[in-house]
DNA sequence: ATGAGTGCAAAACCTTTGCACTACC
DNA sequence: GGTAGTGCAAAGGTTTTGCACTCAT
């Protein structure tokens, strides 16, 4: 996605278009395949329009997700990760680098088969969550 | 498992056996198929042993997580649950009840497939996550 | 007796909120 | 001009930590 198609995906009265949201679209669209903190999001719009504040990274990541434009994680020490939505609407799953943040999209779900074997326990599934975590190929080395 | 059990497996110099320790290790035994915040946990245990600090369940659950006794899982709203981890060695999944937290577990791992597919991208995976909620019988009702 | 475990209170951490001010449309 | 967005500072919720005291072995 570029930064042109980001803001005709979200334009709108109720979005408007500010410095620090030209700031942040910028750096969303930038790191679109990698996972991120909102500090080092912070830090990385403030390269751009130093007088962003984290708050409204913050406040702009709720609107983002009301949007459906944000996909987050919470890794094993209870950090929050972001990235913009991939672009495919296809349902898939992610492998994420624990050391870089990069991300692979993995375009396979087992779900019917979990969906099946719930179901016999009488279980109805209306989420599920897959997160694979690893090493990219040159954080391996 | 039972208390028994339990106090088998982690009685140890490193691990005594103390009052309060004696009242969370039957909550944890109690609720072994139920996914409890450390709030939840410590109010139960304080019905057995009422002078628990909640400090205490939080290092308990250090330790216990230490010697490889504790599940856990992040919801989306960023709520720490826990459990004491299942008997059984054999890998598996859980589905746990968005409502009462019960735990169901699925012995069915898609993980081979991942690993084939990240393989190719040069992925290597170390580590999986696979949560699925949904709602149990009884609280569909 | 000794060190692990505890209670209490304070701090730390990330995230959210209130308020007055700014700047988009 | 009106409202959404913002910066700042303060508060919120959960988890962690320091310290002195207690208790299990």
């Amino acid at each position: 996605m570029t930064t042109q198609e980001f803001w005709n995906k979200v334009k709108s009265p109720e979005y408007k278009v500010t410095q620090p949201r030209l700031a942040f679209a910028d750096v969303l669209v930038q790191n679109q395949d990698v996972m991120l903190s909102a500090e080092s999001l912070y830090e990385k719009t403030k390269t751009i329009f130093p007088k962003t504040n984290l708050s409204t990274i913050y406040r702009n990541l709720e609107s983002l997700e009301r949007l459906n434009m944000i996909y987050k994680v919470t890794t094993d020490d209870g950090l929050n990760l972001y990235k913009l939505k991939c672009a495919s609407n296809e349902h898939h799953h992610h492998i994420i680098c624990t050391k870089c943040g990069k991300v692979l999209d993995i375009h396979f779900c087992p779900f019917d088969t979990f969906s099946e074997l719930a179901g016999k326990a009488g279980f109805t599934i209306t989420e599920h969550r897959l997160e694979l975590y690893g090493l990219c190929e040159d954080c391996r080395k």
